[in-house]
DNA sequence: GCGGATCAC
DNA sequence: TATGGTGATCCGC
C-alpha cells in the first residue's frame, strides 16, 4: 500500500525517460526542432538523474530484501534470547545518563535564512549578533552552523532565580534600531515606545495559556508568564521564560525570528525545536513521563541520524514511531550493527547527549565542484590542479597537514566514485596534494581507456590529518631523546619505544577484531597508561559528545588514580573546571556537586519506572570507583530481577501480557535471580512515591534551588558501600584493586555465559568461529578477555546474510 | 586503509 | 525545475 505513490513516481519517471528518448527517433512534425531538442535534452539529463535515484532505490529496496530474508531465518528462540540481551545490554548502559543535565535547549535559528542567503556577510554579521545572546547563557554554547546552536541553560536557570525583575525585564523596539539590548536600561524614545507593536515572539501560545488566560497555568506557573507591560516584557525566571526572552532579544536585535526547543538533551531538543517552527518553542520537561510522552508517538524520521533510507528500512519492519521501534529492539538487535541499534535504542527511549562537545579536531577538508560535462582528460587534469590549489590554501589557513588524498569523481551518469591514496609522511602543499590526486585521476582515466570520463563533478580531499597526540608524541621523543643522557637512553629506550607505540594505537584501530568487551577492557588499559603519564584527566578526552564515554573515562580516570593514590590535577567532566591538585575525595565532592541535584533527578526519573526498585540506588555509591563494575551491577540487577523491573513502561506491559518463563528469561539470570546482593538495596524506597515525589518537585525552575541544598528530600536513603562485593556471586572480595575486582566478577559472569553457551550446545561450532571458541575456553582461565553474555563477539557490525553471523553461530 | 552509502546542514 | 558543497560516520571488505 505504502507504494502505490512510490510506484506511480517510478513509472512516470520511466516513461519520461522513454519518451525523451522515443521523441529523438521518431520526430516531432509541425514542432520547432530547436524547442524540441531542448525539450529532449532536458528530459534526458532529468532522466540521468532519475535513472541513478532509481538505481539507487533499487539498491536500498536489495537492502531491505536482505533483511527481511534474514529476518525471515530468525527463530523464535532467537528473539527471545535477543528480547533478553537488548533489555540487559540497555542496562548496562542505564548510567550513560548520569551526567544528564536538564535544561538543555536547542536553538535553531532563522532557518529561513539558509533558504534565502543573498548576502553571505549579512549572514555571518546576524549569526554573530545573535550568538553574542547566546552567550550570555550559556559561554560554551554549542555552534553547529550558523543557524543552529545548543545551549545549557541549567546554570543560567540557577542564578536566574534570584534574579531582580529588572534583569529580566527588557524594552520593545520598534524600527530597525539596534543600540542596545541590555536589560533594564531605559530607552528614551516615549514616541516610539507608543507605537511599540509586540513582538511575534508568542505566536506559539495558544490564547488560553496567554498570561491573563488560563487559570491553571496561573495557579502553577504564575511568575512565569512575562508580563507584557506597556513597551516592556519582563521575563519569568523559568526555563520556557528564560527562551522567551532568548528568542525576543534575537528578533529584537536581528529582526528574525527563531524556534527553540528545551530539553533534557540535544537529540530530544532539536527534535522539539522543529516542533513549532519557525517562530515558536517547545518544551520536554525533564521527567520521565513527560519525555516518555513526547516520545511516543514521534516518528522515527524527525530523529536527527534517521534519514531517508534508515526510515525505509525500518517502516519494512513495521517500524514508524519510537515506540514501534522499541518494541522491535530484539529484532533490531539481530538485525542491524550493535553502532545502529544503540542509536535506535537510545533514539527509543528518549536519550541524547547532554553534553555540548567542543569541536572537535576536524577530520577532513575537501573541495568539489559540479559543471557541466568534462570529457577531455586534459582538463579534467587542470581542474584537478586547480581544486588541489584551493584545497591547498583552505588547508593553509587552519595548518593543516594530512595524510590521505581522495578523489571524487561523478560522471554524467550521476555515479559516484571515490579513490583514495595514503603516504606515509604529510602533505599539504598543491603540489604535493596533486602529486596524488593525479595519480588517482589518472588510474581511472586509464581505467576506462578509451572510452573518456564523462564528468560532472571532482573533487579533492585531504585526511588522515596529524592531530595533537600525534605532534606532542613527537615532540616528547624528540626532547626525549635530546634530553636523555646516553645512559637514561639506553635504560628507559625500550619502553618508550613500547609506549609510543601504545599510544598511537588507539582503541579502535587496537582491538578492531575483538569483541566489545575487549574492546573496552583495551580502551580502559589505554587510558590508564595515558593518564599515569600525563598525570592528569586528559580534558580532551573529556570532551566527547557522548556522556558515556565521558564518564567512562572520568571513571577510568579515577580508577587509575586511586590505584596510583596520588593527589592529581582533575578536571571536572561536568563543569569543565580544572580543580587543581586536590585528593581523589575532594574532586569526588565537587563532581558530586556538580553531578547531584538536577542530573540525579533527571536520572532517577528517566529511568525509574513505577515498579522499578532497586536499580536506581547503587549508582551513587560505585559511580566514583568503577563503572565497569557498575555495569555489571545493572546487568545483575536487571538478571536478578528478570525484567520485571523492567527499563519502562512499554516493557512492562509486555511483561505483564506476557509473563515471563524461566525459559524466556534465560539460564543466566535463572540462576542469578535466586541470589541476593547485599550492594543492592532492595525496596529501600517506595518508587511509587518517588517517582511522585520528584515529579511534583522536579521543574527546571527550582532544580537549581534543589541543587544548592545538599540534601535531596525524596531522595532515597544511599547505602555507601566501600567493600567490594561482587554482585554475582555476592561475596566480598578481599581486594582494593578494582582491576583485581573486575577479573574476579568477569569471571562470575562468565560462568553464566558458559554454562548458556553449554546449553545451546555449541558443540558443533564452526570452524569459523574459532574466536568466540577461543574466547569462551579463555574465559575460564583469564578474565581478560571475556564477553558479557548476550553480547555480539564482534564489535563490527553483524552482517546480515553472512555466514559468520555470530548469533547465527550461538545459537545454531 | 579503501570505497560505497547515508546523513546533516 | 533540476538536483550543491562540505564534513562526518558507518560498514564491509
Amino acid at each position: 500500500m505504502h507504494s502505490t505513490k512510490e510506484k506511480n513516481d517510478n513509472n512516470r519517471d520511466d516513461l519520461l525517460l522513454r519518451m525523451g528518448l522515443n521523441d529523438n527517433k521518431a520526430g516531432m512534425e509541425g514542432l520547432d526542432k530547436e524547442k524540441i531538442n531542448k525539450i529532449i535534452m532536458e528530459a534526458t539529463r532529468g532522466s540521468k538523474f532519475y535513472g541513478n535515484e532509481l538505481k539507487k532505490e533499487k539498491q536500498v529496496n536489495q537492502r531491505i530484501e536482505n533483511m527481511m530474508q534474514q529476518k525471515a531465518q530468525i527463530t523464535s528462540q532467537q528473539l527471545r534470547k535477543a528480547q533478553l540481551q537488548s533489555t540487559s545490554n540497555y542496562y548496562a548502559r542505564r548510567f550513560g545518563v548520569r551526567a544528564a543535565m536538564p535544561g538543555f535547549i536547542a536553538k535553531r535559528l532563522c532557518p529561513q535564512l539558509t533558504i534565502v542567503p543573498p548576502n553571505f556577510d549579512k549572514y555571518q554579521a546576524v549569526s554573530r549578533e545573535v550568538k553574542e545572546i547566546l552567550a550570555d547563557y550559556d559561554p560554551n554554547f554549542m555552534a553547529m552552523s550558523l543557524d543552529e546552536a545548543y545551549l545549557n541553560i541549567t546554570k543560567h536557570l540557577q542564578e536566574r532565580q534570584n534574579w531582580p525583575e529588572d534583569k529580566r525585564k527588557y524594552f520593545i523596539k520598534t524600527g530597525n534600531s539596534l543600540e542596545n539590548d541590555k536589560p533594564g536600561e531605559e530607552v528614551n524614545k516615549v514616541s516610539e515606545q507608543e507605537r511599540s507593536i509586540p513582538p511575534l515572539l508568542f505566536n506559539d501560545i495558544p490564547p488560553d495559556l496567554h498570561p491573563q488566560g488560563n487559570p491553571f497555568q496561573a495557579n502553577s506557573e504564575e511568575q512565569n508568564n512575562p508580563q507584557i507591560l506597556q513597551n516592556a516584557i519582563v521575563f519569568g525566571t523559568s526555563a520556557e521564560e528564560a527562551v522567551k526572552e532568548i528568542r525576543f532579544r534575537i528578533e529584537q536585535k536581528t529582526t528574525l525570528t527563531a524556534s527553540a526547543g528545551i530539553a533534557p538533551n540535544t537529540m530530544l531538543a532539536k527534535v522539539c525545536s522543529d516542533k513549532n517552527k519557525p517562530n515558536g518553542q517547545y518544551q520536554i520537561l525533564p521527567n520521565r513521563e513527560a519525555v516518555m510522552d513526547f516520545i511516543k508517538d514521534l516518528p522515527i524520521r524527525k530523529v536527527s541520524g534517521i534519514g531517508k533510507v534508515t526510515e525505509k528500512m525500518l517502516k519494512a519492519l513495521g517500524i514508524i514511531t519510537c515506540t514501534e521501534l522499541y518494541q522491535q529492539r530484539a529484532l533490531l538487535s539481530l538485525l542491524f550493527s550493535e553502532t545502529s541499534w544503540h542509536h535506535f535504542l537510545h533514539i527509543s527511549l528518549g536519550l541524547g547527549s547532554t553534553l555540548l562537545a567542543r569541536d572537535g579536531d576536524r577530520k577532513s577538508m575537501s573541495v568539489e565542484r559540479t559543471f557541466s560535462e568534462m570529457s577531455k582528460a586534459e582538463e579534467q587534469y587542470s581542474l584537478c590542479q586547480e581544486l588541489c590549489s584551493e584545497l591547498a590554501q583552505d588547508l593553509q589557513k587552519e595548518g593543516l597537514k594530512g595524510r590521505t588524498v581522495t578523489i571524487k569523481l561523478k560522471n554524467v551518469n550521476f555515479e559516484v566514485k571515490t579513490r583514495a591514496s595514503t603516504v606515509s609522511s604529510v602533505v599539504s602543499t598543491a603540489e604535493e596534494i596533486f602529486a596524488i590526486a593525479k595519480d588517482l585521476l589518472r588510474t581511472e582515466i586509464d581505467a576506462d581507456f578509451p572510452h573518456p570520463l564523462r564528468l560532472r563533478l571532482m573533487g579533492v580531499r585531504l585526511s588522515s590529518f596529524s592531530n595533537e597526540e600525534d605532534k606532542k608524541q613527537q615532540q616528547r621523543s624528540i626532547i626525549g631523546f635530546l634530553q636523555a643522557g646516553n645512559q637514561a637512553l639506553s635504560a628507559t629506550g625500550h619502553m618508550l619505544e613500547k609506549t609510543d607505540k601504545d599510544q598511537f594505537l588507539k582503541p579502535l584501530e587496537m582491538s578492531q577484531k575483538k569483541s566489545f568487551f575487549d574492546k573496552k577492557r583495551s580502551e580502559r588499559k589505554w587510558t590508564q597508561q595515558d593518564t599515569f603519564k600525563c598525570e592528569a584527566v586528559d580534558t580532551q578526552s573529556l570532551q566527547t559528545s557522548d556522556s558515556f564515554q565521558v564518564l567512562k573515562k572520568m571513571n577510568e580516570n579515577l580508577e587509575t588514580s586511586e590505584n596510583s593514590n596520588k593527589s592529581q590535577i582533575f578536571t571536572c567532566p561536568i563543569c569543565f573546571r580544572e580543580q587543581g591538585s586536590i585528593s581523589l575525595e575532594a574532586f569526588n565532592k565537587h563532581v558530586d556537586a556538580c553531578l547531584d541535584g538536577p542530573s540525579i533527578n533527571e536520572d532517577r526519573k528517566m529511568f525509574s519506572c513505577s515498579h522499578a526498585s532497586s536499580t536506581e540506588v547503587n549508582r551513587k555509591e560505585n559511580v566514583h570507583h568503577s563503572f565497569s563494575l557498575h555495569e555489571k551491577q545493572d546487568y545483575e540487577t536487571h538478571q536478578k530481577h528478570s525484567g520485571i523491573n523492567s527499563v519502562d513502561c512499554a516493557e512492562l506491559v509486555e511483561t505483564k501480557g506476557n509473563p515471563p518463563k524461566a525459559e524466556s528469561v534465560g539460564a543466566l539470570s535463572d540462576k542469578h535471580s535466586k541470589e541476593e546482593c547485599a550492594v543492592f538495596p532492595r525496596e529501600s524506597f517506595n518508587t511509587e512515591q518517588h517517582y511522585q515525589n520528584s515529579f511534583s518537585t522536579v521543574s527546571l525552575e527550582d532544580m537549581g534551588s534543589s541543587q544548592q541544598e545538599s540534601p535531596q528530600p525524596y531522595l532515597p536513603e544511599v547505602i555507601i558501600t566501600h567493600a567490594l562485593v561482587c554482585p554475582i556471586c555476592n561475596l566480598e572480595q578481599k581486594t582494593s584493586d578494582l582491576t583485581l575486582f573486575n577479573m574476579h566478577v568477569d569471571i562470575c559472569l562468565n560462568k553464566g555465559m558458559i554454562q548458556e553457551l553449554r546449553k545451546d550446545s555449541l558443540a558443533n561450532q564452526p570452524t569459523k568461529s574459532t574466536k568466540s571458541t577461543d574466547t569462551s575456553g579463555q574465559v575460564q582461565k583469564t578474565a581478560t578477555k571475556t564477553k558479557r553474555p548476550g553480547m555480539y563477539s564482534s564489535s563490527k557490525k553483524v552482517k546480515p546474510n553472512s555466514p559468520r553471523h555470530t548469533l547465527d553461530i550461538f545459537f545454531k
